[in-house]
DNA sequence: CGCTCCGTTGAAACGAATCAATGAAGGTGG
DNA sequence: CCACCTTCATTGATTCGTTTCAACGGAGCG
């Protein structure tokens, strides 16, 4: 039996080219049960059957709460993640200490995969909320792609659309000539956790480090959100209340697009 | 006769690994002459000799005058361009007609290669005074990628070093709460042209567009600097007086190392 | 010569950072 | 179970930096 396996059911940001990552041989689940992570169905897919014992020696699903983390910046690279379930953020930490996210990966996107050419980290990665990823080390994922000519345009793919996403982050969230207004509606849009309006609700002082904003001008925009009735904080007491605002996304739309 | 040939002669930014990047065979000037331009040379190294008819019939070397453009967002992907000497900037227009340079390529860099899975270009790219590059049509260039590893492997590591350098543009130019005369040091510390002091010099105006301020700021900061006898307008009048400042990278650096 | 583009400078308006104080929530240990 | 402590969210008053508006000079060009 063949399947087809495309990333659409993976992946979270950008339209994928399938025509490139679409394979077709058993599904992963099938193989191994390795179906809920893409990478490692097709990692799996992609290694010679004298690896597989590797495979299942050495990748192990990790669990992390709230704010714990993944792997930290100038630490030597031991690992990537893929994450199942959950968000990361990645913070940079700048010359003179300054520390700015910028990037949040969600369910389908990679981490660490970014340095597998360096001796070290380039980020710390920190989960928010639970995160459920797939880790590798880094030694079996160098060895697995450079065997399989369709991991690595997958893995470029991936590497472009960060790319992507981190141009377009520049230039809709940071600073410059938009205002905060502005800039926090863009960045609820781009922590919408699905289409019925929820959102990632991150500590004030996170938003800001997105934005490049400080903790307090963050809230009196939200709360200037809140008593237009734009977003509502989702249940209040409630844990999923502290997780999630609940937006009314045109609106927000509406804002983004302002000057 | 063997030779290794390593990016590390063409490449700018970054310490590129050159584990994965050297390779032995002819050198790329023995075989064509496109030993000049380091991608050309690779493509065609690790090209099936059926496609070296091809390559000579399609790849071209291209002139572009200052500010002339060498593509356009939305506009159909053609070409990938290969920088064998000038300065490029990338440009991305926001959701509101905000403008911003995203990055800046130099020698060594590729333009059109973060497109070459979509339809539409992502950036507009325009000449920093005068370029030349090497151009591919895209369709030939995605052939020859996808018939060598060696390549797939050489263009991921362009796109995590552009990812890299995105990221730390983000982190060290972006507005946020970095004061204008730091992210003015910081940009002019990026613009270097050389190592005896020479910085790429453009107009105020885009130096705003780099950093997210206007132009009358970026003029009054510079003039400070100016006054404070940390960069010279070189030789004003002539033609070089207006490509290039001249700083004192020791001061710039400094004053980027401040809070 | 008049045109436009770019750089330059000043004065005033605005927005965000800062400083400061308070309240709500969660965790700890008695 | 409650007092305590820490962290996070909130709000106000003030200060500071950048934008905005405006005006002018110089360079290049038709």
């Amino acid at each position: 039996m063949t399947v087809q396996l495309s990333e659409a059911s993976c992946t979270s940001s950008g339209a994928a080219n399938s025509v490139l990552l679409a394979f077709t041989s058993k599904t992963a689940r099938q193989i191994r049960g390795y179906g809920e992570c893409f990478p490692c169905a097709l990692l799996l897919a992609e290694a010679p059957p004298e690896q597989h014992a590797d495979f299942d020696a050495l990748v192990h699903d990790q669990d992390f709460g709230h704010s714990e983390v993944l792997y930290r910046a100038t630490a030597p690279v031991d690992a990537v993640h893929f994450i199942q379930m959950g968000a990361v953020k990645l913070v940079r930490t700048g010359p003179t200490g300054e520390q700015r996210i910028v990037r949040v990966l969600k369910t389908g996107d990679s981490a660490g995969t970014e340095s597998i050419f360096s001796q070290t980290y380039e980020h710390t990665a920190i989960a928010l909320g639970d995160v459920r990823v797939c880790s590798i080390p880094v030694a079996l994922f160098l060895k697995l792609v450079a065997g399989s000519g369709r991991t690595q345009m997958w893995l470029l793919q991936k590497s472009l659309t960060a790319l992507n996403d981190v141009e377009t982050w520049l230039l809709q969230l940071a600073g410059g000539s938009v205002s905060s207004r502005v800039r926090i509606a863009r960045l609820m849009l781009k922590l919408c956790a699905d289409n019925e309006g929820h959102i990632h609700r991150l500590p004030l002082k996170e938003m800001g480090a997105i934005v490049g904003l400080v903790e307090e001008t963050v809230c009196r925009v939200i709360s200037e959100f809140d008593r237009q009735g734009i977003i509502a904080k989702d249940g209040s007491g409630s844990v999923f209340g502290q997780r999630y605002f609940r937006g009314n996304i045109p609106a927000l739309k509406k804002i983004a697009h302002e000057p």
